[in-house]
DNA sequence: GGTAAGCTGACTCGTAGAGTCAACTTTCGA
DNA sequence: TCGAAAGTTGACTCTACGAGTCAGCTTACC
């Protein structure tokens, strides 16, 4: 399993109530980013965590560094089981239907993925990272889908891209529509990068 | 234009000054709202006009009496336009071809063109009857298109509604794309929306 | 029970632009 | 020409929000 963490280096010992306060707060942020993404107020996260807003600054340094310590678990997993998922499918086509359409019900589901790929906290290396990821699957999976014709000739991975990220925007300063009718914009959406190829039954 | 004769009040007549000024200032907020949208600083405008903030106030009041001064020429009159033009496209492919195309180059041109669909200003009740001539027009378009089949059956005016805005948000929250890759992705999006089945008589 | 670790209420800070007003300047008619 | 009303403006306040800080108190642990 890919993780976007690397070696906690073991740290002096915690006294007990701040390793209480410390799971508190992870799991307060963890709620909070997965309902109201990352730009939740501490202010709210601590009230969750039945502690103070001061005491997630000793325990974590901010909320970037709060952030860093849950975005295993609110965003990374999915996102990247997303990609290991892709890679798996052997059908080009269906590769890319796989992965806009699990894309977007994640940027649906969980608001904090859009901040992550809009880069609202450039200075997190992990963010950044996870983002890098990203594009590269991005990237990989145009040059596999234009190859194959699955894709009209002239779509980029910049295109690509720019789909992700203006759905992200669209979520993220929009009024969130309703599941059904954004599912269905998926599907116009994949109709229209689709290559014109395969003449017979649509899908 | 419809307007309220007659019923001008105490002071029809300015100060020279005044009346200068007030042109002056018409004139710098109209290219500084096509410029940057609406939502400039009136500072930024005042510069322009070479005057102070509180000349603007004197003199419209505030931002919606301002933007109400010279919203016709700075969205209205393309927008209207552009609604007017594609009523008298016989073909209806053509005439959703012709709208959306027409429209996301105005979102494009005319940052000020997003503002208004995005409802800033929704105290505004001049600006929100922009909006509700574009909602009908949109309307319209729609019945229109779907019962001569050019559009696929499930396409429904609230999704071409959600098409502009999300253009509208990114456009206003995101980096502007490239002109040719813009245009470019107006062409997928109508090949999404479009109907499968070809309409008789071909194109 | 000494003491260092930890917690927190209350604070400052920063941002950024809207909107206000007392004091000054300009216009204009008599 | 002059007085007074109209008009302008620099400098101010206000708002909103949440980040981030710290002195002084509380708690865990030996």
């Amino acid at each position: 399993m890919r993780t976007v963490s690397g070696a906690v280096p073991s740290r002096p010992r915690l006294r007990a109530d701040a390793r209480r306060n410390s799971e508190q707060i992870r799991s307060a942020a963890i709620g909070a980013f997965q309902g109201r993404g990352l730009t939740v107020p501490l202010e709210e996260v601590a009230e969750a965590a039945g502690v103070s807003k001061a005491t997630i600054f000793n325990r974590f340094g901010g909320r970037v560094g709060l952030i860093e310590a849950v975005i295993e678990e609110v965003v990374a997993s999915e996102l990247f089981a997303v990609i290991d998922h892709t890679r798996t499918i052997e059908d080009v086509g269906e590769r890319i239907t796989y992965y806009l359409t699990a894309i977007r019900d994640l940027q649906y589901r969980q608001p904090a993925v859009n901040d992550v790929l809009l880069q609202v906290y450039p200075h997190s290396r992990q963010l950044m990272e996870i983002c890098r990821v990203g594009s590269e699957a991005n990237d990989e999976l145009v040059a596999a889908a234009r190859e194959s014709g699955v894709l009209r000739p002239e779509f980029t991975a910049g295109d690509l891209h720019a789909l992700v990220v203006e759905n992200a925007l669209a979520l993220k300063h929009g009024t969130r529509p309703a599941r059904d009718d954004y599912d269905r914009r998926t599907g116009y959406l994949l109709d229209g990068i689709r290559g014109h190829r395969p003449p017979a039954g649509n899908r």
